[in-house]
DNA sequence: CGGAATCCAAGATGATACTG
DNA sequence: CAGTATCATCTTGGATTCCG
């Protein structure tokens, strides 16, 4: 019953079809969760986002940056001045996205004495 | 006040010297969200896995078990048949990371027309 | 300041073949 | 079946340099 089309949407992330499946790596890649974390708490420019994210080379930034904003999750905003000044802001979508990941990452920061007592002794 | 060690855990994922920054990598790897997403539905063999999780390698998918079952997220059964049945379930932690986790993988799914359309245009 | 471009090292990943 | 081992590849990431 069931069209080619129809099925790729369904098949959701575990397929590979799916367009929610390059969503989903987009937003849990490694860099993506730490800015979304960091945009969550209000605008920032390109050199507090770098200085807020510890280990994060330019060039990372620069390119997870515009993958989400690609993906219109962020909002760039250039303005015309003398040095430079650009800041990034969460969109509607960016903030849903970020308020679930939000709560991954604070499980894990509330939990963490738990979660390193769960782990298996024996590797 | 605070010493270097209370510093590292107050620090949070933003920081690379603090545990949790790890945990958040290995959970929001590639493949363990797709993991933690057929795990959540109950209990699978590693070819179940395998199949279920559209483009994975053996490599990879045994690897990542293998990560997620050392951080504690995994119980990994091994039953001495032959041939061989290894059963792959979530752990008390596992199962609260993957309800984290899932609340992602369902705003995305369900979301998915709405995020497609908030895409800008012009790249 | 906020990148873009380049080069290069390192690690992640994939395909295949093999084993208990 | 459930991996492991090996090799080839492909992406990631860092350092550097340059520019508007």
């Amino acid at each position: 019953m069931a069209s080619y089309e129809t099925s790729k949407l369904l098949g959701q992330v575990l397929s590979t079809e799916c367009p929610s499946r390059e969503i989903l790596e987009h937003l849990t890649n490694k860099w993506s969760v730490l800015i979304l974390r960091c945009l969550n708490e209000g605008v920032h420019r390109f050199s507090e986002l770098k200085q807020r994210i510890e280990g994060i080379s330019e060039k990372m930034l620069a390119q997870t940056l515009k993958i989400l904003e690609q993906d219109g999750f962020i909002l760039r905003t250039v303005y015309p001045v003398v040095p430079p000044k650009v800041e990034y802001q969460l969109t509607i979508t960016g903030s849903q996205a970020a308020e679930k990941v939000m709560q991954l990452i604070n499980w894990i920061e509330r939990g963490l004495p738990e979660i390193l007592e769960a782990k298996p002794k024996i590797e």
